[in-house]
RNA sequence: GCGCCCGUAGCUCAAUCGGAUAGAGCACCGGCCUUCUAAGCCGGGGGUUACAGGUUCGAUUCCUGUCGGGCGUGCCA
């Protein structure tokens, strides 16, 4: 299905043009903003009046004039307004139909006309350590915008840019070989150290810092590695091999579609990283400074004006973030990428705008590659810090995700005593995990939230719980009715029902927003709205009860309300219940 | 010092890239279950959108300044 909004802007933004004689008009339609208004209104009338020096109001006049000449079956009437608004109202038989299509038709999404190449680089843990809630963001954020690239019909490449190289390496192999050494211990006992891998890294580090022998027989282990010494390899692999089960681990229990096939491992472009300073260098961008190898460009000013510089190599010859980032930013220009976003923490957006400025200087972004960062804040603590442990230590993520099940457990048991354990269990980690990834997308993505148990888990407004409790109560509706033959949607006679059916038919209109802008709170505010609006509904208007042909048409409604939250909150990457 | 982001109800957050009377939830007060799941619905109080200017038909949104906060600012990622 197509967009209503997307429909109207054309044809208003046609009409505006002939009334206007002008090209490319933009008719600007949003929502109505007030019920009385109509269903949609308008706005661009007016920008264009103030450009012509004209009378707003005439225009718009004029506009709906043609507009009701051409008689367009989705609208039922039109009115000046205010300065010089268009209001909207749509018609109901319109209305019906397009809802009765769309329940005969699977998807209430259509295809883009535009299908894009699109990488998606996102979660990127590092490897030597256990995932924390740093990267809770990224991974829930980028996967539900993979998930909505996806269902709109582009190709989109997931880039889990994880840290499994550079010097921290060395030591943790080095360690690991010293303990498999020591008990001469076999891989399952090693595996067991391996389960704490916060310990380990402590341990390990502990070593490196307090014994001589220890710390040189790390580097030395580098420079192994580095130079492809096939045991020092074998080791970091098992190693590598070991965290990245840690991760999967998160990965499924958080519902996230990252597999190991998304690995873009930094290793990856080892080969690579000469050959891009070498070409900076050719290109004549690359300059020398206290023994590192940089690019200075005249945008980026340090402290006190002095040129800022995107380091690509430093002066022990190691290679940095900033070079693998250009690296892979060459892949995809080969790979035909379109557009890549970037989903990473908004304090690496000086990082992003230097290593983006380069790799376009160094004509390394081919025609013409989107690149973009999806910037997301903070996670902070009631204290309005950063979110830690209360002994200042980050938070794992396994800690986090399983204290969001025990909690759910608990109300669940609390609200529903009657369901069976089993039930019980199953409702609370799709409701903690749920609670948790809803609670992140829903807020504003660039900026900082507070990270709270008891409004994530308190089941009430703007949370997951109440979306899933919405689709709960239909789905219990629709095993009580039986064998039904509702696949129309014959009245919209009560407000209620109409309102349910026009913001149901707006999901397009949303999901296209979603993946322009890359701001997944848009759609929980737009399913918190349609939630509401069928709990409205369900007070107001009768389903099971209801006469025959009332009746018939209510339940279509209702199936289509489940389709559309259940599909909604797919594309968050959150899992519904048919019971709870 | 410079750069980026932010400041909205007591608290947590919205506001469809400039639209009409700034919306929700929590908390507070009051109603609704012999009727489809009360994890729900309805009503009430609560705001000079940090402050001061400016741009225009119209500003929470754009510009300037002030105050307050966060982050970043050459060999971490």
């Amino acid at each position: 299905m197509n967009s209503i909004k997307q429909h109207l802007n054309s044809i208003v933004g046609a009409a505006m043009g002939s009334a206007c004689q002008l090209e490319n008009c933009n008719a600007n339609v949003i929502t109505a903003s007030r019920p009385e208004f109509g269903d949609y209104q308008a706005n661009g009338v007016m920008a264009i009046a103030k450009q012509l020096r004209q009378n707003p109001r005439e225009i718009a006049q004029q506009v709906v004039s043609e507009l009701e000449a051409q008689n367009h079956e989705a609208i039922g009437k039109l009115e000046v307004a205010g300065p010089g608004f268009i209001n909207i109202h749509l018609d109901d038989a319109f209305l019906r139909a397009t809802a009765s299509e769309a329940i005969a038709a699977d998807s209430l999404l259509a295809l883009t006309d535009e299908p894009l190449k699109i990488a998606v680089d996102y979660s990127s843990p590092n490897l030597a350590k256990e995932m924390h809630v740093g990267h809770l963001r990224g991974t829930i954020i980028g996967d539900c915008l993979v998930r909505v690239l996806e269902k709109l019909g582009h190709t989109v490449v997931r880039q889990n840019h994880v840290g499994d190289w550079g010097t921290q390496f060395g030591m943790l192999i080095t360690y690991m070989e010293e303990l498999s050494a020591a008990a001469s211990e076999s891989s399952a006992e090693l595996s067991g150290h391996l389960a704490d891998l916060e310990t380990f890294y402590k341990d390990a580090k502990d070593r490196f810092d307090n014994d001589e022998s220890f710390a040189n027989a790390s580097r030395q282990s580098v420079v192994k590695l580095q130079s492809g010494d096939a045991s020092s390899i074998a080791a970091w692999e098992k190693f590598i091999d070991e965290s990245m089960r840690h991760c999967e681990e998160i990965y499924q229990k958080l519902g996230v579609t990252l597999t190991r096939e998304h690995l873009d491992a930094e290793s990856r472009y080892n080969e690579d990283l000469p050959k891009i300073v070498a070409d900076l260098e050719g290109k004549n961008l690359l300059t020398e400074s206290e023994g590192a190898r940089c690019v200075f460009l005249d945008e980026f000013v340090g402290k006190e004006g002095d040129p800022l510089p995107l380091i690509v190599q430093k002066s022990d010859g190691g290679f940095l973030y900033s070079t693998t980032d250009l690296a892979a930013i060459r892949w995809r220009v080969k790979e035909n990428i379109d557009r890549a976003l970037y989903v990473v923490d908004a304090r690496q957006s000086l990082h992003f705008q230097q290593v983006f400025a380069v790799a376009r200087e160094a004509g390394f972004t081919g025609d013409g590659i989107e690149l973009e960062h999806v910037a997301y804040g903070t996670i902070m603590g009631s204290d309005g810090r950063p979110f830690k442990t209360r002994s200042g230590d980050s938070v794992k993520l396994v800690a986090l995700l399983d204290e969001g099940i025990r909690r759910a457990y608990e109300l669940v048991k609390e609200k529903n005593p009657d369901l069976d354990d089993d039930e019980h269990q199953l409702i609370a980690s799709k409701v903690g995990i749920g609670a948790v990834k809803y609670a992140d997308l829903s807020k504003n993505r660039t900026s900082d939230y507070v990270f709270e148990w008891d409004s994530m888990l308190s089941f009430e407004g703007n949370t997951a719980p109440y979306m899933l409790y919405a689709y709960a109560r239909i789905c219990s509706i629709l095993r009580k009715a039986g064998d039904y033959p509702a696949s129309e949607i014959t009245e919209l006679n009560a407000p209620e029902e109409r309102v349910l059916a026009l913001k149901i038919l707006q999901l397009p209109e949303t999901v296209h927003a979603v993946a322009r802008d890359c701001y997944p709170n848009q759609l929980c505010n737009y399913l918190y709205e349609l939630a509401g609006l069928f709990m409205r509904f369900y007070e107001a208007c009768p389903i099971l009860k209801a006469e025959d042909s009332a009746r018939s048409s209510r339940l279509a409604l209702a199936t289509l309300t489940a389709r559309t939250l259940q599909q909604g909150l797919d594309l968050l990457g959150i899992e519904t219940l048919e019971k709870m």
